[in-house]
DNA sequence: TTTCATGCAAAAGTTTTGCAACCCC
DNA sequence: GGGGTTGCAAAACTTTTGCATGAAA
């Protein structure tokens, strides 16, 4: 994914009729800008560097505003939630040791098969999909 | 999935070194016999029936032990974690209206497939997946 | 007998909510 | 000016932890 300018960002959030704030545009540009899908906390240090006095609540608010629009998807983990910003068709590789999360392309055109043999079965009707890989990353699997 | 004894339970347990007691049996049993991923309070609910002095604690033990052993798996949600006995290579149907989680075999070879193709490339060594899908049921995009 | 599980209570940690002051449109 | 947003504090809720008692191997 490519990074985003602020006006990039601007411009997203204004079609999806969302207000615009500093620090929701903050907020965005970090989110969306950031590939190792952060947590909550994660977005709030990166944010705070701008903007000292902003909390929690608001990082959470502006996530999920963010998410009703389908800029980004919250992703529940056990511990916390991480944050994907990713919305093309993909699978994301979970290192259960270092905690890293890698967006992966490969197996796209299967998953997009086997999401329209599900859509043709008329039993469902899809409107997104959440596809995790767990185990360990190169590096970590190296390390023993 | 079909319904296991009492008798196929307190074997799996004992094959996998799990202490047996009848709470911890009642647990599995209804875990594992459950086929419509019940989360913690669920299956505090019906098994409290029969052990009314059980706590969530010993629910929540019992199920981390139970995962440590791959008999269950734990699916973390924004709300709240449910729990997947099927450890064949599937997908959940995941309905957002009224939270039914349905596990789906069609397109299971797609999906090996797909983990194949990862684990040849040797950039990630794969332990186990999740895929959901979300949308809506058969019963919940009749509704509107 | 020794080790581990249970029950109870309290704690931890993430996420949500309420509300007054403020800012965007 | 009006309605949505922010910041702050507190609450809600799931899940975890500590510990004494009791049960399994």
């Amino acid at each position: 994914m490519d990074v985003l300018t602020t006006l990039d960002i601007s411009k997203k959030l204004r079609d999806q009729g969302i207000r615009l704030t500093p620090q929701r545009l903050a907020i965005a540009e970090v989110v969306i800008n950031s590939a190792d899908h952060p947590t909550a906390r994660d977005i709030y240090a990166r944010v705070r560097e701008f903007f000292p006095y902003l909390t929690l609540a608001t990082i959470y608010s502006t996530l999920s505003i963010l998410e009703t629009a389908g800029l980004v998807a919250q992703l529940p983990f056990q511990k916390e939630s991480r944050y994907d910003s990713n919305n093309t068709l993909h699978l994301n590789l979970v290192c259960t040791k270092c905690e890293s999360i890698v967006d992966c392309d490969s197996g796209s055109s299967y998953l997009s098969r086997i999401k329209k043999k599900i859509q043709d079965s008329g039993l469902f009707q899809i409107k997104y999909q959440r596809f995790d890989i767990y185990g360990l990353c190169e590096t970590c699997s190296k390390q023993f």
